[in-house]
DNA sequence: CAGGCATATGAATCAGAAATCATATAGTGT
DNA sequence: ACACTATATGATTTCTGATTCATATGCCTG
């Protein structure tokens, strides 16, 4: 990846969804769609799509048992990388405006 | 930051410009809006606008001398996570399709 | 091979963030 | 106080990516 295409990676982690699909994978291990759908009480075409940018760039796995396709996360990077932001944030963002969106006063 | 703020932290480095300011100044050290708009060859306000942005979270700071504003990168946090955006990309995303916007196949 | 799941895909629409542009604020030197 | 520069702000428009919805594909079982 060109340097000037950085964003492209960043650009997957900044949507809700897919963070709460990470956190699912992260949490219990594999998935399949099905699985992730229930879990979130989201609709399966819009979990695929969504998937399938994770997918893109090894953020997750799959592999494929019958019918079923088992996702998983990409444990090795994405851990550390979503740790750091933890501390960044501990540290920088205690009281910095993230959740309120009104207006980014 | 609760946990389901993850992606408005992403957000933040999703954008081409925003990455620009940021390579800027972690090349640079410390600038002024000026020094980076014309860096850049972009406008102002928009600078002014995204600047804002960053600054919000802390991934850059500011110090006034006199009429200009200084900003420089948080470089404790952010420089470890570009790096292992960095990694993580070498390893997996050598050939995959970050660049090519076309069509996500 | 037919029927039924599980999942993927494509096209159209919608939403939200970025760019734009006009204007405001704030510091500086006279 | 005035003119001048640097920067910030607000409102509007423009764009891009997410959602939606209809449909396709692919696997499995009788």
């Amino acid at each position: 990846m060109p340097e000037n295409h950085y964003h492209r990676f960043f650009e997957l982690f900044a949507t809700p969804l897919r963070i709460e699909i990470i956190k699912q994978l992260k949490d219990n291990g594999s998935m399949n769609v099905t699985q992730i759908c229930q879990a979130l009480g989201e609709e399966q075409s819009k979990v695929s799509h969504n998937l399938k940018r994770l997918l893109m760039c090894n953020i997750v796995r799959v592999n494929q048992r019958g019918n079923f396709r088992y996702y998983e996360l990409n444990k090795d990077t994405i851990l550390p990388l979503l740790q750091l932001i933890d501390r960044h944030v501990e540290t920088w963002c205690k009281e910095c405006q993230l959740e309120r969106r009104r207006k980014w006063v």
